[in-house]
DNA sequence: GCATGTCAAGAGCATTGCTCGCATTTGTTT
DNA sequence: AAACAAATGCGAGCAATGCTCTTGACATGC
């Protein structure tokens, strides 16, 4: 029990960093499997078999196949945020909608590359398999986070519309849960900005998961960039950018 | 090969009789399992063992996992389907917005009550399985023309918006794709509305996903019928109605 | 140099999808 | 009613899977 797994970097000893070498391989080969096969088909057995190593040996190393996963998914939310990061920094601080266009795109690019792994993170949950909230919270919210941070941003500088037409009542007890995100976030933005901020979140997510499903059938939408970009434009219409 | 499957309910004689009921009694008892334990989880073995017959007998009726799994996505397809229709038709023609807040609704009650089967039809694709076309693109896309359906009426009675604010140019790619849809469907919206349509879809599509999927976390959002209904309000905003 | 702790190997258990040969049931036809 | 042929069920078997446990080899640090 208690593996050190990645965690283990510092005052390494030659055999902590043998170790987690060996743990990096197999989030690599793991990674490949999972491009391959999906989350179902996931088998250690056959990442042991890449590795060089009986089947029984990478028990070492990762403790169950539920354990994998959430190595995996841990990793592609890091890399899925390490590009919306990237994307929303390469433009100024003031470029609301820049910004939120290119964290879109960030988005839809990352998942158009890594169908596999972003299926892990946003399509059917993992039958039997329960991410454990305490690791995969923090790395798991980095988008919304920073989603909403563009928005806070723009109205703190005034860039948001305040009345967006149709103005749409927000329910009591959605305005309630949304005060609390206010709360924990600390951010500014209004409630019924704050709730269209929401929607366009699901929207974005609901487009990308279109696509990378293949919901829209084989031939019906050829010009996919385009139609992604202009569902970016409305939902920036959507929230008052 | 060449089981009849479902479809030997005409002239039946009684061996067909008693196939087709054993055919909708794997239907049956895989529904069960699906929602037990996931697409991935689906075992023709457990199935024949709640039948109370040997493994290999299911495979006289079913020839394999993958088309248990077609099957069981016409089956949902439908069943969502007749849903949507009568939570529609249950409205006046003329209630656009009442009819569009119902088909809303209706996907997200049943994407609630069945999530396995949910996730079958809008989650992550089956690694492995491509479901054939030629039988489920019908089921398919039925909850989709009912709500182009529901803006083609609209648009027809002049309810529709013409113009909805901020306006946003349909790049002329995607405009050509969508002539073809308008053509295809024989709807007269005119694309600009069409275009938005398609990102009312997706997006309805993606709230109701994020909800069944666990993406808003634990307690973030306890009010999730408010939200829900918040969400479609500002989309018949989005499409102009 | 030796005790300690780490590691890989391999056998084993229960599970899966699927095939095949053989027996039995069942509906129809003579 | 008897005979036939098709439909059906059975059970063994193959190649996988995840995971456990025991055994033996090895390296580390005192």
């Amino acid at each position: 029990m208690d593996l050190p797994l990645v965690a283990a970097a510092k005052q390494s000893t030659p055999r902590e960093r043998a170790r987690a070498q060996t743990v990096a391989d197999i989030i690599r080969l793991g990674r490949q499997h999972l491009a391959l096969h999906g989350a179902a088909g996931l088998s250690l057995r056959a990442v042991a078999r890449d590795l060089g190593v009986v089947s029984s040996a990478v028990y070492r190393y990762v403790e169950s196949r539920d354990e994998l996963l959430t190595l995996l998914l841990i990793d592609a939310y890091g890399e899925l945020g390490d590009d919306v990061d990237a994307a929303v920094d390469a433009l100024p601080e003031g470029d609301y909608r820049g910004r939120f266009l290119a964290l879109g795109r960030a988005v839809r690019q990352w998942a158009l590359r890594e169908p596999a792994r972003y299926a892990l993170l946003f399509g059917s949950p993992v039958p039997g398999y329960q991410a454990p909230a305490e690791r995969t919270t923090e790395p798991g919210t980095r988008v919304i986070y920073r989603m909403v941070g563009i928005f806070d941003a723009a109205y703190r500088a005034g860039a948001l519309a305040a009345e967006v037409a149709p103005a749409v009542v927000v329910p009591p007890a959605l305005a309630a849960n949304l005060a609390a995100v206010r709360a924990e976030l600390g951010v500014a933005v209004p409630e019924p900005a704050l709730a269209r901020g929401v929607l366009v979140w699901t929207s974005v997510f609901g487009a990308v998961s279109f696509e990378v499903f293949g919901q829209y059938g084989a031939d019906t939408f050829a010009a996919r960039d385009e139609l992604f970009e202009h569902q970016l434009e409305v939902l920036l219409g959507v929230v008052g950018l």
